[in-house]
DNA sequence: GCCTCAGATTGATATCCATCAATGTTAAGG
DNA sequence: CCTTAACATTGATGGATATCAATCTGAGGC
């Protein structure tokens, strides 16, 4: 996948004289855009963030341990993690009665890459 | 600010027989996390992701350059900046009748400072 | 089999949001 | 001033979304 930031390396060197030059660089792809909009999403939630980041933390939280610190149903709570794990933030794993959660480490790298090194 | 992403030091030892043991660490912050999805709303929508790689890529474009690589009308694209802009990623300079856009680094080094190093 | 509990799903609701037509604002050129 | 051109703002609208009560599902324990 492309960088989303990179400088541009040719400079056009017409003399912009009364009007503004036309963008010249390729851009992201659409199809490449709706899948990282896609995670960005998922972060875009305080709620959503504040999960994110416990379950990075502690490195396994199950959902039961998530409605308590949110402040949020359990309804609401699993509502959140469906979109975490659906952007690919976040893997469910299944113990028993209990669901845990993870993050999805290789999929954090691809969203950072993507925006600087 | 606090790092998004941040592995725990001190594993809690308790057994965790039947159950699963609750959440201990300090999540981040209501302020902190509304200000951080601030940035990711900004980022979460294709059309607004485009125009900001455009700006990167370009390093500084007009208003008027962006109606037609995204393919939005003029009010759209003037509301997708506003978006942008507000949450500190891009800034607006005038110049004659024309708007210039460039990207505010500093914000997304601390974005991408949150989320992994 | 039955009860209990964790969590997913459904339905309803209030709010937010992306989009664009129409209009307002501001700066340059005459 | 008057016109034109570049943006911003407003209003309207269709679609997405955050939230929770109620309900369904599935796994243990007895």
């Amino acid at each position: 996948m492309r960088r989303l930031i990179e400088a541009k390396v040719e400079s056009t060197l017409d003399a912009t004289l009364g009007a503004c030059r036309p963008v010249t660089t390729q851009m992201i792809s659409e199809e490449e855009a709706h899948d990282v909009a896609l995670v960005f999403h998922a972060l875009s939630d305080p709620v959503r963030l504040r999960i994110f980041s416990i379950i990075a933390a502690e490195g396994e939280v199950c959902s039961c341990n998530l409605e308590v610190p949110v402040g949020k149903s359990q309804p609401t709570v699993s509502h959140h993690t469906r979109i975490l794990a659906g952007a690919g933030l976040i893997a469910r794993e299944k113990r028993g009665r209990w669901t845990y959660w993870r993050v999805i480490r290789a999929r954090l790298d691809q969203v950072t890459g993507l925006l600087g090194e």
